[in-house]
Formats: structure tokens, sequence, C-alpha cells
DNA sequence: ACTATTCTTTAGCGATCGTTCAAATATTAG
DNA sequence: CTAATATTTGAACGATCGCTAAAGAATAGT
């Protein structure tokens, strides 16, 4: 008798390297927008293949936003500078415009499955959580840390729309201010 | 000889009416996932009907896009109490969690063609100049007036992905509040 | 009644959508 | 070398996409 999962070719390519290219086109274009032929192109496999490691698009979509939380979200220690670290990250110059995956896809929603709804919107409850965690003992902590996360998801969608990264800076200093937190 | 504009059928359909029904769908569902034979059904018209009247999908979502403004955004004269009357506005309870048609298409932006991203992104700074107008002579005006802004557009996102009412209602109290505005 | 003009309907265009399937290919155990 | 298993390619599936062309229906001037 064989061995089941032993006895076998091996996959061609790198998941995680096709699972950046779905990241990467997913954040830029859309959910909606991707096609699986561009993602098949993105990832240089066949729909074969594709449908063989992912089950679905809405499947691999889902492990694309796992993947991005992985790569793109810093990973920070909570305290007051990491609220401001944070902003930093999303204001750099490099980030090219295209918002947050997980902020994108919040307002792609209604075109998304139950289950990837969910997780999107817990993500950002996340983000939130780990805000407040960071101003614990602070005064009016809890209500800073819904305004500066809810400033993170408006600097996301600005700089989506063109905004210069003058004034997604503009803005985060302003809040970091009024919340009592410094800019650096 | 006869009259050009004169002689003919008219309109079976009314015109805003149909927009009406374009924006509800651009605005629940977004521009991409919304199809023309969805509009059409909507509308209550055929596909030469709607390619009479509007000239492409992309055309029809930008005169959607104008109604919506017209119809939907609230008209206020500048002050301070027209900041905290918008943010009662966007967080009604009746709002149903569609979000801002605006804000939904910034972050669907790529997706569209440039002169309705130049469209999309110039209305959010028409906000932004609104709310610096209605701080007029007072401190900080420019730099409260962006975050403001900014807070209004975090605000539909947050709303678009199932946050509560009660949470948005946080939000903007805590914005009005820490830039030196009343919530009533 | 007749003609000109514009709207409406209807059917269908080519292209692309997400997805599936069979055959070919590669890998490993016996 | 053969059998077994997994992945690959490549071609298609039916459905839907945005859009258009042709014919019928309505309106107004002659």
């Amino acid at each position: 008798m064989l061995h089941p999962t032993l006895v076998a070719r091996s996959r061609d390519f790198d998941l995680d390297e096709a699972l950046d290219a779905a990241v990467d086109l997913f954040w830029r274009q859309g959910y909606a927008v991707t096609s699986v032929r561009q993602l098949c192109e993105a990832m240089g496999i066949q729909a074969g293949s594709f449908y063989a490691a992912f089950e679905s698009k809405e499947a691999c979509f889902r492990r694309a936003l796992q993947r991005y939380v992985q790569v793109q979200l810093p990973a920070l220690a909570p305290g007051p500078e990491a609220i401001s670290a944070w902003f930093r990250a999303i204001t750099a110059a490099s980030r090219g415009g295209k918002g947050c995956l997980l902020v994108n896809s919040a307002v792609e929603s209604p075109g998304l499955d139950e289950p990837t709804q969910i997780e999107v919107s817990a993500r950002l409850r996340g983000l939130e959580a780990f805000f407040t965690a960071c101003l614990h003992g602070r005064e009016s902590a809890k209500a800073n840390a819904e305004l500066l996360a809810a400033t993170v998801v408006s600097i996301h969608v600005l700089a989506r729309s063109g905004a210069s990264t003058a004034k997604l800076r503009r803005i985060a200093a302003r809040a970091l201010e009024l919340t009592g937190l410094d800019v650096r």
C-alpha cells in the first residue's frame, strides 16, 4: 500500500508569493474588478492550478486578506508611541495611494459574502481595540481610541482618492494633538 | 421644413426618477458590481432607452453622482452649528448602512475614468472647504476643518461596514468636542 | 393622410466573467 | 518500470458583461 500524502507531485509555485500577487491586485483594484484571469496571470499559473490551490475567487480573497494583515500591518507593542508610529507608517510617502485593503474591503462589503464581511469589520474593530490598549489608564481612552481609529480609516480613504502626503500628515498630527499624543 | 426639436416622440419615463434609481443601486452596490441590466430594470426601461438617455454606464454614473449631491447632501448655511448638524444627519438611525456615495466612489476610484475621479475628490475637498468656512475666524480653523471632514469620511466607511449608530455618534461627539464645537 | 423625427422594444453582438474537466506531466513508492 | 497520487496545462462550459442595430410606436408639422 502507498502512503496517501507522500506520493505525489508537489506544487510548482510558492503559495505565499501567489498570495502576495493576489494582495497586490485586490488592494489596487478591489475585489469586484479583479478577475481570476488577472490573478492567474499575476501568479504565473493557469486557471486549473488556481482552483486547485484556492477553491474560488472569494476563498482566494479571504486568504489574501489574512496575508495582507500578516505582511502589511505594522507589528507594534501597545503604548502611546505605537499610535503615532502607526500614523507615521500610513502617511509614509511611498505608499502609492492604494489606501488599506481592509478599509477598501469595508466599503466593498456588500459585494462580499458574509464570513468575509464579518472578518473585515472584526479587523477594523481590532485596530480600535489595539488603540484602546495603547491608551490604557489615560483619560477618555475609549473615546480617543475610537476617534483615532476612525482617523486612520479616513486617512486611507483620502490617500486612495489622491490626497497629498502633506494633507494626510496634517490630519494625523491634528488627531494626535487633540487626543494628547505627540507626533513623534 | 420641420422644427428639429419639436417634432418627436417624448420620453416615456422621468429622467430624475431614473437617476434616483441609479443613485440607489450605485450607492448600495458600488459602480463595478451594478450592471446596466440592473439599472434598466430598476428604471423600468430597456437597454436601448438607457443608452439613448445616458450614453454609457460611466456617463450614467456621473449623472447619478450629481443627482446624489443635489438630493442627498444637506443644504446648510455655513456656521459652527452647520457642522454638528452635518454630523447629526450622517449618524441618523435611518440611513441603512449605505455610507456615502462620494466616499464609496473615492475608494472605488481606480475603477472609474479620470473625469469622474477628479469630480469625486473635488467634492470631498468641497466638504472640507465648507467646514473651513463654518469655522472662519476661529483658532486652528483649517486644521480642525480637515480633521472634521476626515471624520465624516470615516463615519461613512464605518457605517457601511456595520458599525452601530451609537458608535458613530460617539465618534462624531468626540471630534466635535475636541475641536471646540457643541454636539447640539 | 403623409412625412419627419425621436423614443421604445427586441434581439443579439463580441467579449469576458467564474468555474470545471480531461488530458498531459511530474513526483515518489514499491 | 510500473502503479499511484497530485499538479499542471489548455480548452471549454453557461452566464453575464456593456453596448448596438433594426424595427415598431408615438408626436407634430405640412
